[in-house]
DNA sequence: GAGATATTCATGAAATCTTCATATTCCACA
DNA sequence: TGTGGAATATGAAGATTTCATGAATATCTC
């Protein structure tokens, strides 16, 4: 499963050749020309990253861009394209939320270089996850230790996506709990959650060599490790 | 509790007015003008963001950036700074895994701009308070001296995260329970927070030579104090 | 309904907390 | 400068909390 990207671009020339070396590197690419366009598109595949050109007809990409930001779309990432080359321009862009500037003219295989240096932080829900030999592909709702399959149940794996999002950084209970049930609509014991940690343990720290992933902090709640 | 950046650079005028700038936006910057200086402050200090200039004297900005990325995967974003301009440099900066690559000349404050970006995405993550050697991340609920890694108990991280929050600041016992106990549902005695303040001291103030951390304010409580 | 998964429960072991008894320090005042 | 009383430090013991675990029960999914 790629990542996806929208380029919304209005001019046909840059659009095509940014899509192709986009795709070239392995990306599912999107276009859209204009900011209805955009939109449209942003709901419908939901884009882990957004290439936006500043100067389109009718809405503006600032307006886009604030859009994009605004509610709980925090999550995708944005690289700004412009022809404005000025410092303060960069800034203001930057500002705006922009993880990104990028001025025009540019070099396309430069463009991809960024998208991936952006999506390495960023994009983590779109790609894949690796700490030690094991590795995580939310998308693809897959879980590998060293190249072999893991079978995890829904829960199982919600938890571990949790921690391998926020390596290193201690867990409460509650904010494991909130994970698997965002709506709230469950009264569950923090036993519960002591016995999934359990059974998650059992499948990723198979060997008994096998390093010690998931640390109790005694008092606070569970922590992921790595190194 | 201000993210800190390691600034890398070689140049006195550019490292000072890089910090300068940075510290004006409200970061704590540790320098280094050297890659072995570097490789210690990132241990000791722990930055979420390093500033690395690539032309550097013994060890080159691109081994550094290898040893940082070995040493902590993901954990800390790295904005490249060099003179080379070409595509071609940027595009292997950023593929070494550099989370930014800006070119000299620079205006600061654009480097500014860029720093928020990143930071907007991995800031989260590395909050800290450091006094004196002695830093408190809460968030990964790691406390350090010198870089070594101290382990406390709940009530013991409890209270330093308060202390090193009101620095210089007399708490009395009784706000001291009161942060252990939030709910007001245990009746503790004074000395168990004199005991509390024991183990914390012993774990803290480890040699005979360590600074006193926490005074004893007869009549009044504890203090935590620093310079 | 059957198998898979989720949740709860009960238990023991270990870490941590709290208190107590005693020692030490500090300060006021002679 | 010495002394007594109050406040704090300390070590250790007992009490409590927390967690891992295995088994039992409930719930979901097909």
């Amino acid at each position: 499963m790629k990542p996806t990207i929208l380029v919304v671009e209005d001019d046909r020339m840059i659009r095509e050749l940014v899509s192709i070396y986009l795709e070239k590197a392995g990306y599912e690419v999107i276009v859209a020309a204009n900011g209805e366009d955009a939109k449209e598109s942003f709901r419908v595949f939901q884009p882990c990253l957004i290439i936006l050109d500043l100067m389109l007809p009718k809405i503006s990409g600032e307006e886009l861009c604030s859009w994009f930001r605004s509610e709980k779309r925090n999550e995708v990432s944005i690289i700004m394209l412009s022809a404005k080359a000025k410092t303060q321009d960069k800034i203001d862009g930057l500002k705006m939320g922009a993880d990104d500037y990028m001025t025009k003219p540019f070099d396309p295989a430069e463009l991809v270089a960024h998208v991936e240096a952006v999506l390495r932080r960023t994009g983590q829900f779109c790609q894949k996850i690796t700490y030690g030999g094991l590795s995580i592909q939310p998308r693809k709702g897959e879980v590998q230790l060293f190249g072999k399959k893991l079978p995890l149940t829904k829960n199982e794996f919600n938890l571990l996506f949790h921690f391998m999002d926020n390596p290193n950084i201690v867990l409460s209970r509650d904010d494991l709990i909130y994970q698997l049930y965002p709506y709230n609509d469950k009264m569950v014991l923090d036993r519960t959650i002591d016995a999934h940690i359990k059974n998650l343990r059992e499948k990723i720290e198979d060997e008994p060599s096998s390093p010690k992933r998931i640390l109790t902090v005694r008092g606070m709640g569970y922590k992921f490790v790595h190194d």
